[in-house]
RNA sequence: GGAGGGAUGUCAGAGCGGCCGAAUGAACCGGUCUUGAAAACCGGCGUGGGCUUGCCCACCGUGGGUUCAAAUCCCACUCCCUCCGCCA
């Protein structure tokens, strides 16, 4: 949620800053005019109950000192207030609640390197990164052994079962068979290993209560993309993000506490709503993939700092793997609802010949956790928090573009050194009957 | 799923329908005393909102209701504790 009081500070700031991603500023002048008629109705419905609660006073003195007449007069008049306020209050709650649906639909003021754009073909490539970059060789020329699509290579190594899986759940719902499935165990292994000596390992629910899911602004604006539970009113988690967020809610942390900072791995569900028909093949695009999340509860002075170690963690992986993958500067009209400023990583994945976003670090400032009311104390009295997340990583994609990357000329798939280790000591994967 | 008990500030813990945003104690912050510390004593000490910056409003698990007036009475729900049932 952005905040209010910014918004009749500085109006013309706002409506700048989300005119750049596209939001239209007579939406803005709405919000605006339901915040000056808000308090317009809240000062009358205060000013009638601050009269009905010295009647009321009154009243009690005057029953006191058996003034019987005084008492029956003052009620009277107090009764009849109390029918104005009762409407006065209604209008108020009414014209609230407008107001606080406007504003959790506007989305977040992109911070000030924020690269201008409109769509995702105006995001910023900052840098690429491939294995022997470092020493002088040039931008990887892959093999064709490395050009068959890792549904194929996981055919013919028998470690997914897609058909499977649709027979199970329906389409887009994997499902890892052998060392497939064991790779991606390794996978989560090691990463959460890798983040032990900053971040504390935290294994949250799921599921997510409708509040949980507002609080990280997925809600009510991304309902589309979440599975449901009505039943019991619950939500399966996008990312852990969602729990991560939300874990401290309503909570004043003290200022020594911070940076919080926690990961996770979670099955993470997206229905995929706007693109169907789109990467339908293999794991491009899946409804269920598991993903280790960073996150930190920070000051604003520590945020920037939080972030780049989130995207240096994220980036340690993708090399420890071996993968190619380039970093890019999402610009304002790209940005997710409650970032300011979010840096995604893709991989590059030779079998299908595509960049594959596989991590998305971002910078929410405080706009969650207004949403979420968590705050911290300091010396300067209390402030809200500034939250930081990213993947490290989503695995779905990484097992993909590993599989397509290392598949060797004798169509066995090396696995990474690194992971060698949560494989047993296995080092390639090669077909089993 | 059934029966009973509970939920009050950072914590513990009072609270009669009427100066109750809330006693008291602890913690914490400041001061006096002290060479220093402890003790003692004095003062301070929740969050949010509105506007005429001094006042007003809201908040005692959540949401409704009764009343001139609700932390207090009534209803529903949530969570915690105890017991029974079921269960990986």
């Amino acid at each position: 949620m952005i905040d209010l009081t910014q918004l009749r500070r500085e109006p013309d700031v706002v409506k700048t800053a989300l005119g750049r991603r596209g939001v239209a500023a007579t939406l803005i002048d709405h919000v605006i005019a339901l915040d000056v008629e808000h308090r317009r109705l809240l000062q009358e419905a205060e000013r009638l109950r601050a009269e009905i609660k010295d009647l009321s006073r009154q009243v009690g003195d005057a029953r006191r000192s058996k003034d019987t007449d005084t008492a029956e007069a003052l009620t009277l008049r107090s009764r009849e207030l109390g029918e104005s306020e009762r409407q006065a209050s209604e209008a108020t709650d009414e014209v609230a609640s407008n107001l606080r649906n406007e504003l959790l639909l506007l989305p977040n003021l992109p911070s000030e390197d924020t690269p201008d754009g409109a769509d995702e073909n105006d995001n910023v490539e900052v840098r690429r990164w491939w294995v022997g970059m470092d020493e002088g060789a040039p931008f990887p020329t892959y093999e064709p052994h490395q050009r068959l699509y890792h549904w194929d290579v996981a055919k013919e190594l028998n470690i997914l079962d897609l058909e499977a899986g649709v027979k199970l759940a329906g389409s887009m719902f994997p499902l890892y068979r052998g060392d497939g499935s064991r790779l991606l165990r390794a996978f989560g292994a090691f990463a959460l290993d890798q983040h032990r000596d900053a971040y504390e390992e935290i294994r949250p629910p799921s599921f997510a209560l409708t509040e949980t899911m507002m609080s990280t602004g997925h809600l009510p604006k991304s309902q589309d993309d979440m599975y449901a539970i009505e039943r019991d009113d619950l939500w399966a988690i996008p990312t852990a993000e969602v729990p991560l967020t939300s874990m401290r809610r309503g909570e004043i942390l003290d200022e020594a506490e911070l940076p919080l900072r926690m990961t996770a791995q979670t099955a993470c569900f997206r229905r995929e709503a706007g693109s169907a028909g789109r990467d339908t093949r293999g794991l491009l695009r899946v409804h269920e993939f598991d993903k280790v999340e960073l996150f930190a509860y920070c000051t604003p002075e520590q945020a920037p700092a939080a972030h780049a170690d989130i995207l240096a963690r994220a980036e340690a992986l993708l090399q420890a793997f071996g993968l190619t993958y380039r970093v890019l500067d999402l610009c304002a009209g790209d940005l997710g609802t409650s970032s300011a400023r979010t840096v995604d990583l893709e991989v590059f994945s030779p079998g299908v010949d595509r960049w594959l976003e596989v991590s998305s670090v971002s910078w929410f400032r405080d706009f969650q956790a207004r949403r979420a009311n968590v705050r911290f104390r300091s010396a300067e009295g209390t402030a809200f928090v500034h939250t930081v997340n990213g993947s490290a990583l989503a695995w779905a994609r990484i097992w993909a573009a590993v599989i397509e990357t290392n598949r060797q000329a004798d169509g066995s798939v090396k696995i990474p050194d690194c992971l060698v280790p949560y494989m047993g000591g296995q080092t390639h994967l090669v077909a089993r009957k």
